[in-house]
DNA sequence: TAAAAGATCCCCT
DNA sequence: GGGGATCTTTTAT
């Protein structure tokens, strides 16, 4: 089951690199399978050519799903305590994926609150990859799981990506920081830095 | 085997 | 604005 008017992305959607696809996730909708859902709002794009990116040096047991099929979902774990969730895409054995760095809650507020209790506000329930991870239940679990079937999905609700997307550089790295692959929606006020 | 870094968050000042 | 939490993965010895 799915929200009235959705359609899930296609799996051709994803058969982009991550610097095409990153803009055109935003305002599309990732939904949990108990329904909690959240509009994307941020992003970032990672690549193997990307000193910055987890599959720079190759392939291993962490980021093999990055390597994997498009369209799935590549799930990390880091600082020993968060995880962060991915939309992989390009063509399988690529290396490349797109961060989903924080989206505006739209369904299932309760239980996003039950899954963040250190939410002071809505507006800090998925603001910031690890914590949209926390917000929709995403973790280990998840990863290599697909976006296309679930049972976390991608969904096209028919509000396009924003036109002009502001694009800056990427945040909370140490290599590469120079390079424009972060894009997010204007104006939004749930995006984790403006 | 050891050491360091990490696509972050939270709470304090 | 800054530091600590917390532990896996990676890289160096």
């Amino acid at each position: 089951m799915r929200p009235p008017g959705t359609v899930p992305l296609p799996r051709r959607f994803y058969h982009r690199t991550a610097q095409e696809l990153a803009p055109l996730l935003l305002n599309k909708l990732l939904v949990a399978p108990d329904g909690r859902a959240g509009r994307i709002v941020e992003v970032e794009a990672y690549s193997e050519d990307d000193p910055a990116s987890h599959s720079h040096r190759g392939r291993t047991t962490r980021n093999a799903t990055m390597f994997g099929p498009p369209g799935h979902l590549y799930v990390y774990f880091t600082y020993g305590m968060h995880w962060c969730a991915n939309a992989v895409c390009g063509a399988p054995d690529d290396g490349t994926a797109v961060l989903l760095r924080a989206l505006e809650p739209v369904a299932g507020l309760e239980k996003m609150r039950l899954a963040r209790p250190a939410a002071r506000t809505d507006r800090d329930l998925c603001r910031g990859p690890a914590r949209l991870a926390q917000a929709l239940g995403i973790d280990g679990e998840a990863d290599g799981s697909d976006l296309v079937h679930g049972p976390f999905r991608i969904l096209d609700d028919g509000v396009n990506p924003p036109p002009r997307p502001t694009t800056t550089t990427r945040v909370g790295i140490t290599r590469a920081k120079e390079l424009p692959w972060r894009w997010y929606v204007p104006g939004s006020r749930y995006v984790s830095r403006p």
